[in-house]
DNA sequence: TCAATACATGCACCTATGCTCATATGTCAA
DNA sequence: TTGACATATGAGCATAGGTGCATGTATTGA
């Protein structure tokens, strides 16, 4: 019979996932999965407003999957570190796989 | 500078990750990991209600994460397929890393 | 046929979450 | 110093999501 997973790591896990469960999310850290970038770039290529970047970039960032490099009036936002583009890739793959509609999204890595 | 997601494959990643964005189908999925439950045996090891074990299972089947066996006047739960698991295993190795606090939770793979 | 068991599901309640607006902080250039 | 630019953040609103209750359906056994 299978183990039960304790409360403490359930809830961990679910949070990692949490940070991505959101189109935005995605989209931003699929915007610097090939490098940092400032919030008001970010913001203008993806159509969105400056304080929901900022927000949601905040949020990726309490999780632990992105960080921040300031640099005079900019934050560079990058990924956290190679477990993270590991995990993005690997999802990205998974979901080519069970996406029917062809998915012609395709991840450029490094 | 990098490619914008379309919003097509940024909601469909998202409702991958939101599927798995719970404590509650985490442990779930955890249950199931090694082979396949009925529902009755997974509320009384999980400590849940019956209608919420059904309720997050169909979310999780929805999501094509698990298939269903129907055997009797029972249905059996299953990961769907290898790339599920791999995923799964992925993230918690993910989070062996990330978590902080020292973490004895393992997973037995097959 | 009747009762018990196993699942599924609609509904309602409550909490969590994402977004916008307004505003605060901080930096640079003139 | 002043104004423009870049970012952060709190409040409030609207919606999504998780859970329990009640109930419906199906299967099994007496």
């Amino acid at each position: 019979m299978p183990t039960v997973m304790n409360t403490e790591s359930s809830e961990h896990l679910a949070a990692t996932f949490s940070a991505l469960a959101d189109p935005t999310r995605i989209r931003l850290v699929h915007a610097i999965f090939a490098g940092e970038q400032c919030v008001h770039d970010l913001s203008v290529m993806l159509g969105l407003e400056q304080s929901t970047v900022s927000h949601q970039l905040r949020l990726l960032r309490d999780r632990g999957l992105v960080r921040r490099r300031k640099e005079g009036r900019h934050a560079y936002y990058l990924l956290d570190d190679s477990h993270v583009k590991d995990l993005f890739a690997f999802a990205v793959e998974h979901a080519r796989h069970t996406h029917k509609h062809g998915k012609k999204e395709r991840l450029r890595v490094r």
